[in-house]
DNA sequence: TATTGTTATACTCTATAACTATA
DNA sequence: TATAGTTATAGAGTATAACAATA
């Protein structure tokens, strides 16, 4: 994202655009009434810091998933992964294979179906993700810097609230 | 997606498969502590059924976006809506054509810029979105079933201090 | 027959460069 | 020089179909 505003005025501001509708604001009244539109806002929001602060370790937000995902399910198959975080398996393949190649992760035959693969971290996939969750738990700080503790834990059992309505 | 959690358990629990981490249920739960992780869950559950509900109109979600805002700031030009939405101006200009294909909007010359276009709601499309707004609302109170009015009113207080840190 | 993992591929969404006409 | 709108195009993300190996 274009990062959408770094100056919110600047100091010296365009004084030679006088009657027009007002350079910036809009009202954006009715889709600030919606949970859809401010929750896809506030991911958007949060998520892009996400990203900036998990490319140190070139990982993509997905990445990252996968890997705390191993880290606390080892031996998960992929098909596993995909129902949890909602990827379609074609689209797991090559993400799989790049953690692979890059020695973050193993794919050890399942001991009982003989068709899955067991996923598990290698020890340097076991450090990089204990660093990289490290990171995510500090970002939650600054991130919803605005929040209270109390207040960010009732907007998260809200957003469960939300999306859990069928699966749980 | 995929309904991600049919059984969570089932009556019969595996015995076969002692020490593997069982069939279906993944462990989330560090994800589920980050307000990134639920956000983007919980936005995607809501927008999931926004999509479908707005297919009666043939409208996709940021189309609705585009005529709601210029219902309610008739005039607005499209690098208006681009910073207001997150949409480059380049991925803006078939959505806004097609828009007005459909003769749902109108682009007149802006009063004062001899640059930029006004936008505004033709009659049928002030009508379009009037019953795509209701269709909204509507949806609102089933998307969030689960949550009370009050915590719905909570939900969405909290989401927007999350993301108007910077902008507003 | 159903499922896991895979390849190939198409479609959509998002991003960048460059041009025009106005300011 | 800078900005609004536009074109063309590249890239990322997401989708379906079909196949081999195993259940």
């Amino acid at each position: 994202m274009p990062s959408p505003r770094t100056s919110k005025k600047t100091a010296v501001a365009t004084l030679d655009t006088p009657a027009t509708p007002a350079p910036e604001s809009v009202d954006t009244g009715f889709l600030r009434t919606l949970v859809g539109y401010n929750a896809r806002r506030a991911s958007l929001a949060v998520i892009e810091v996400f990203m900036e602060r998990m490319a140190v370790y070139r990982l993509k937000v997905v990445d990252f998933s996968v890997l705390s995902l191993v880290a606390h399910n080892p031996g998960v198959t992929s098909r596993q992964l995909c129902v949890t975080l909602g990827v379609l398996p074609p689209n797991l393949v090559g993400l799989v294979a790049a953690l692979e190649r890059r020695g973050l992760i193993e794919r050890r035959p399942h001991p009982s179906d003989g068709r899955a693969m067991g996923l598990h971290l290698t020890p340097a996939g076991v450090e990089l993700t204990a660093q990289a969750e490290q990171t995510a738990a500090q970002l939650e700080v600054d991130a919803t810097a605005g929040l209270t503790a109390t207040e960010r834990k009732t907007l998260i059992r809200l957003l469960q609230k939300v999306y859990a309505r069928d699966g749980a």
